[in-house]
DNA sequence: ACCGATCATTGCAACGTTGCAATAAATGCG
DNA sequence: CGCATTTATTGCAACGTTGCAATGATCGGT
């Protein structure tokens, strides 16, 4: 049971025993390891000579600069931190983040690390850890609050980070945000385009800020449309459940039932729609259904549900995009993008 | 535009300026660095008065060893790596895994980062990349392969890693796997009994060793069972889509059609069997339905068809646990386990 | 041919940690 | 009490990198 020790020569064993260094380089061609490792950024005040000379030995032993030894010197990590948050409303939605954050990375010196959060409360000490031991050079953050304290307390530190979601701060800070209330807007005119008169909207965690823009946007255009809507929080309730799905069942059966709906999450929304059928509700005559789209489960088993689809894996490759020139130092205020949402009427 | 170097203390400020390390023990001890060093790692050689001298100090300023040191010193990162495969049939395969593995690895030094390789076969670039770099004290890989290269090339380097999934290698290694030969079992035997005769069954990417386990014992099965049965690969179809449910139609319009269907994947089961529904299937009486269930969707719009649960989540904690004491250097042999299939038979 | 200026290169120290050899202090023993 | 032995502590070097001050080389101008 002997243990793991790395031995002197860390890595996979080259021809030449082990890995390369700038000491390897610097024993190659002569010149000063202070030298080489210069010109290996890029030094101005080089030879050209003696640039080609490096990066050619470099290139011949395949030279990678140790992660530790940078980190130690210049207090880079070349590392970014996502916080992930476990209410998974959206199907899928780590993976496509975790994807768009992967390719965004790809090419570049940066590694990504998880943590995963789920105890939304803690995930404040998760930050706080990550700043407090400078273990990334930014942080994604996603199910971002209205006043969350984790932004709060990364601008109070000027770290660099990205939310995805907006806050209501004074201070600006760099986010990109799906557009809820253009969602919200959308959905309500198709609905009352399509005869729509009284409005059921569901959403999910109220703790979120893209909760509070999407009953605005809700409320305003249902007044604007001359029509009567109501708010249904389900927090507590899980989304794939049959209680969910009892939930549609209920709805049908009422009385002053909704001859619109809206609902934010896929998976809420799938389950609903069981239940709505189970009631006998003919969907896009009784009762028009529209939701967020993130995956593709919802429109195959309901062909003919519209939907407004929310991309994923392009808000990963965006909030990713943004926090990589965040770190660079440019100002929080010019790294503010949405999202549109983009509409897929099916019927 | 100034860039955010890292200034001298690197982290958040505490009260006396800069983060703490061992000189700042020290100092506050008048130990020396040596002594502090050999202390908080416990040295059996010292005594009470001094260790307790050291733990004091080390609290109250709260310190934390610097990962960089550390690194750079010993070559242990303490970083665990996990070869994400894209090609997820099931449903939120990945966010349980990171929360399993998150959990597992919570209340230790070991940090988690996430190489998201969607193209299989530069997935073995990857692994190649983790061990010349030295980027990771272990590795987890998922959607083995029967002679997996990620696995040969960590073999190979006797380099710590565990996989999801067995192998066919002689020389063993570590692993976690789902039991898919029960599962087949249970599922033959479980549509037998219901009265089935002819059983079709639906798997995925034919290049996981999990394929041919299932494969394998679905036949024997079978036969065992005096029945006949047909394996279908739906490798190249999108689990989720028109396509895949139009699959499940044909299949109620064929005039053999199957009695019996067992499926590896959730969403693959939700498209056919919306697809076989069209098709004035009656299921549970037609048609008899068994598949695999990684989440809570399936169930939710079929209530009333068995499933047999695969737990994501706590093959990322036995995945990781696993992979720990591998690294503490626990022989590979001793580190293999399965998950057993758990049966939720509802009619 | 000498001077100051520019250009190209280098040595040194430091980042925080640990292993080892070396020292200092305490103890045992005759 | 002196010497060998154990127990407790320490200094030094090294891991790989970079920033800075310092050195050495080259050059134009007088």
């Amino acid at each position: 049971m002997t243990k793991f020790r790395p031995d002197v020569s860390r890595g996979i064993r080259k021809p030449s025993g082990k890995r390369a260094t700038l000491k390897t380089i610097s024993e190659l061609t002569g010149l000063s390891l202070s030298t080489v490792s210069l010109s290996l950024r890029g030094g101005a005040s080089l030879k050209e000579e003696t640039r080609q000379k490096v990066a050619e030995a470099a290139a011949q032993v395949g030279y990678v600069p140790d992660r530790a030894g940078v980190r130690l010197r210049t207090g880079k990590t070349n590392v970014i931190a996502l916080v992930l948050d476990g209410s998974d409303e959206a199907i899928d939605f780590s993976r496509h983040m975790i994807r768009g954050i992967g390719d965004a990375i790809s090419g570049t010196r940066y590694h990504l690390t998880v943590m995963p959060e789920f105890d939304r409360s803690r995930s404040v000490e998760t930050v706080r850890y990550i700043l407090e031991n400078r273990t990334a050079d930014g942080v994604i953050i996603t199910h971002t609050g209205a006043r969350d304290r984790r932004v709060q307390l990364m601008m109070d530190h000027d770290f660099p980070f990205v939310s995805h979601g907006r806050t209501e701060f004074f201070t600006p800070h760099a986010f990109h945000d799906f557009h809820s209330e253009a969602f919200a807007e959308l959905a309500v005119e198709r609905l009352a385009d399509n005869g729509a008169r009284d409005i059921l909207i569901s959403v999910g965690d109220g703790t979120t800020n893209n909760y509070h823009n999407i009953i605005r946007t809700f409320e305003r255009t249902i007044a604007r449309r001359g029509i009567t809507g109501r708010v249904v929080v389900q927090d507590g309730i899980r989304p794939a459940s049959a209680e969910m799905r009892q939930f549609g069942r209920d709805l049908a059966d009422k009385p002053d039932r909704p001859d619109g709906i809206i609902c934010d999450s896929e998976t809420r929304a799938i389950s609903m729609l069981c239940g709505l059928e189970d009631g006998g509700v003919l969907l896009g005559r009784d009762i028009r259904f529209i939701c967020k789209q993130t995956s593709d489960i919802l429109s195959t088993v309901f062909p003919n549900v519209d939907t407004i689809e929310e991309d994923v894996y392009a808000a990963g490759l965006e909030l990713t995009r943004l926090l990589l020139r965040r770190i660079e130092g440019e100002p929080a205020e010019s790294l503010q993008t949405l999202s549109e949402p983009v509409a897929h009427w099916r019927s």
